[in-house]
DNA sequence: TTATATCACATGATATATCAGATTGCAAGC
DNA sequence: GCTTGCAATCTGATATATCATGTGATATAA
């Protein structure tokens, strides 16, 4: 997305609403989009908020059916694992890139991402996930690759609504203080462990979560798009 | 993209058009798009014309300033070793995992992407860079990771105007070779090790041309975003 | 009752007009 | 001569109307 001050417009202020609803997972993965209704629920035309599904029909989060419908994308298991293992491979090489040359200053912002485990609720897993998204993007940013922390950045978007999932409340704090030490010790290799292993065990327990929790509503490696 | 059946719209076909003489270099960075002169070039209003330009933007082939223009991204030299750099982490991935599970049919693919070489013109190295596109893609694909793949794909679009500064034509077959024969062997070290020589050759080759060529047009480390 | 054809409606896609902000040029003041 | 302010113009952003396609419902025939 290379734009300047696209902040100021009307598309763009419902796109950033639109996008976190599907993130949070207020609109379920199926659920049809309507413009007009849209358009009422936001105070505009239909046409930013046909400018706002295009862009997020870009990212995947929103499937068009030309002249039929927009939907919020539906994900397969399949789609999921690659996901997983492309988070894997790119904050893999953040992390390494970043123990190389992380500064004190960014250091000491990791540290101070957390604001401490509040409970199990919806609002505190809400939080979590936004935390731990920062986190990440800022080893990706102390990698010194902005297209790098761009692509983590946007990766953690199409999870997040699968983050939550893992209920990792109480064990965030502690595995992200495992990446820290090794990023202070400016040793790539550790850092890269504790960092694969963090995105391993997330791998397996969102996996583990979907299957149980959906398992019946997923297309298995099939093609999991409305009307199909 | 999440779309079916998108190209039967008339904003996908501007888009797939103008996307790719933004490609092919026949719309330099910093030229500013007129949404009234490219609605009379493909003879539709500007509404579509419109969506193709969204579109773009989000793929950073081009630039909004709201309410001011659309601009054919300039990318300056730090963004392009950043997007290097990002090739680097996603190929060596992707070819790694593609040596523990090409097939013989997708090695024979790879084997038969090249034409040959036919000379220094530049029909020819619009054609080596589309197979370059081709082979790299292909081994994205065997590695059995769609999200992966489509990453690759998008970088290389993002790329190929730099990638023609290669005149790597004579060259080509020879590291493709190299790396067919690794993944042949189904040896992931020796098939990333040839990747990554690729790679930063190219990489090293392209930085020369480019700060050779076209250095004084160079915003070092700067932003180069029309307007600012 | 089932299959096929037709019609009506829903909704995205596109066209056109108007609005809103940015840029440029010119004139006045210092 | 330089700077600032204002007006005009440019151009993207948005609103509204119309068009085009897909889907579901209904009617008709076998």
């Amino acid at each position: 997305m290379a734009q300047s001050n696209l902040e100021s417009t009307a598309k763009h202020a419902i796109y950033q609403t639109l996008r976190r609803s599907i993130i949070l997972g207020r609109r379920a993965p199926g659920t049809r989009l309507n413009v007009e209704e849209l358009s009422e629920e936001y105070g505009t035309s239909i046409t930013p908020v046909r400018d706002a599904l295009q862009m997020l029909s870009q990212e995947s989060l929103v499937t068009i059916q030309p002249r039929s419908g927009y939907f919020v994308t539906r994900v397969t298991l399949k789609e999921l694992r690659d996901l997983l293992d492309l988070r894997e491979i790119l904050e893999s090489a953040a992390v390494e890139r970043a123990a190389l040359r992380i500064t004190d200053e960014e250091l000491d912002a990791l540290e101070h991402v957390h604001a401490g485990y509040t409970g199990d609720d919806d609002f505190s897993y809400d939080r979590y996930t936004e935390e731990n998204r920062r986190f990440h993007c800022l080893i990706a940013q102390a990698s010194g690759n902005q297209e790098l922390t761009e692509s983590v950045g946007h990766l953690h978007d199409r999870l997040a609504r699968f983050m939550v999932l893992r209920r990792a409340g109480k064990t965030m704090e502690y595995t992200h203080a495992r990446i820290i030490k090794a990023l202070r010790a400016h040793d790539p290799t550790l850092a890269r462990q504790a960092m694969v292993d963090e995105i391993r065990d997330a791998a397996s327990l969102i996996l583990d979560r979907v299957i149980q929790t959906e398992g019946s509503a997923w297309e298995l490696g099939g093609v999991a798009q409305p009307g199909i």
